[in-house]
DNA sequence: AGAGCTAAGTAACAACCTGTAACGCGACGC
DNA sequence: GCGTCGCGTTACAGGTTGTTACTTAGCTCT
């Protein structure tokens, strides 16, 4: 993980400003957000590493934000509030909270967690976000992460190998993000003996993509999923929709 | 992940007694402990899913005790203390725990916060523990996760095929605990779709094994470290090392 | 706008891996 | 001691995957 990105999520300007500057002058990269629409207007746009999510938001319902955003994605949280009373702290913890900071807190202790909570996320899944739920959609199709399925938009079955599967998940948990060579190889994580590395490995990634695009686009001449951006890797560039079971 | 296992350390034999009577109350496995080396036996013995350490152990430092089981294991550890001040705590996340609870604590809120790091762990890696080091030592055999390579103890350099890799890793990850064919089958979490399933599953899984015994044991009609337990599994009945890079 | 260069697409090939089935052996229970 | 069930072993075939070579597309510089 180069930079970290991390989510500021608080209802009150002052505290917004206060708390994004300082995360700034620490090397992150802080984000700014108010609202549950504005959180996932970033977690759809790009990376988050780690969301700091304020209990009360005006009208709006921390907890309860937690809850929806853990049902559906890993990222990292850590609660924040004033209310400090241990019911409030393990109702952070109930709904799925890496963490719980009362307010007002010493800016160098929220730095030591965020990196606590940082360092294991990466122990974890390397850089690239792992979502949990089952199903996904993206443009028609479907693709059943259990029964290890791919459904054209007309219903049709598509068997995918291995090495299909395992880059059609690289792709489908990190949409919009333009994914590497190496990034995608390292999500291959069972590896084996005769495994290509350095100049082979591009080559071997720029076929296994081609292949994955004849079996998933309609037309593999003119690839509207899976788009290579050039000098850089390929991105998935279509909305992914994710589901439990 | 079954039941969780616990390990309690903590030099007073009060608090450890008061710990483990109300973590076994709450459905775990409690196992006490006092000193660093009586946590490695219990690390060595078997699978344990959280570790509770106190940060004064009567002569040894909690806080170092932590910082070495951290670059050895990926076991989640939450750091115990009387000390509550923010530079205590902050000593506490530096050393790479997951957590730091000040004494006297709330046994709700210890346990809300076990549970949340038990999830955590859980999201991440199934319910094998993956050992996060790089070189693995057995009966004086050496397999390199990095370079993906197995030096018998002779120096010869043996390769293994992806699915054989994973089946050691899986292996490598849990010695002396034994895995069902499901439960190694689960760590093979590149999926494709000719995935074996239900009958079949087991007597891949029998080839495999088979396979590999004939790579790595001096004499594969008499197994010493991939023992078959019949009826349930698997077992790696060799004590594992693990270093770093 | 065109030439040149670099990056990526494509096709073919061969080696290897891997699941399946069949058969035989050994262990455990009665 | 015998039957039965689980496991070991071998052989085989199909699929997958990395590699190479060649072609096509995109960017840059003049």
């Amino acid at each position: 993980m180069a930079i970290p990105r991390i989510l500021v999520v608080d209802d009150d300007a002052d505290m917004r400003q206060m708390m994004t500057q300082f995360l700034r002058q620490n090397g992150s990269i802080a984000l700014p957000a108010a609202t549950e629409a504005e959180v996932r207007r970033h977690l759809e746009g790009g990376r988050v590493d780690l969301i700091l999510l304020d209990v009360m938001l005006g009208d709006e319902n921390g907890l309860e934000i937690c809850n929806r955003l853990r049902k559906e994605q890993d990222v990292p949280i850590i609660m924040v509030s004033a209310l400090s009373a241990d019911h409030q702290r393990m109702a952070g913890y109930e709904v799925g909270a890496d963490d719980y900071i009362a307010k007002p807190f010493n800016p160098e202790l929220l730095l030591a967690r965020a990196k606590a909570v940082l360092s294991r996320a990466r122990r974890s899944s390397s850089l690239v976000h792992r979502r949990k739920t089952m199903v996904f959609q993206f443009n028609g199709w479907t693709y059943d992460a259990k029964r290890n399925e791919v459904l054209s938009p007309s219903g049709i079955q598509v068997a995918l190998s291995r090495r299909e599967t395992a880059l059609l998940q690289a792709l489908l948990a990190n949409p919009h993000i333009p994914l590497t060579r190496e990034e995608i190889a390292a999500t291959f994580d069972v590896t084996g003996s005769g495994e290509p590395s350095g100049e082979a490995l591009g080559r071997s990634i720029d076929v296994l993509v081609g292949r994955l695009r004849t079996k998933i686009e309609r037309n593999p001449k003119d690839p509207r999923m899976l788009r290579t951006e050039r000098g850089v890797g390929y991105v998935f560039a279509v909305d992914v929709t994710a589901q439990d079971s």
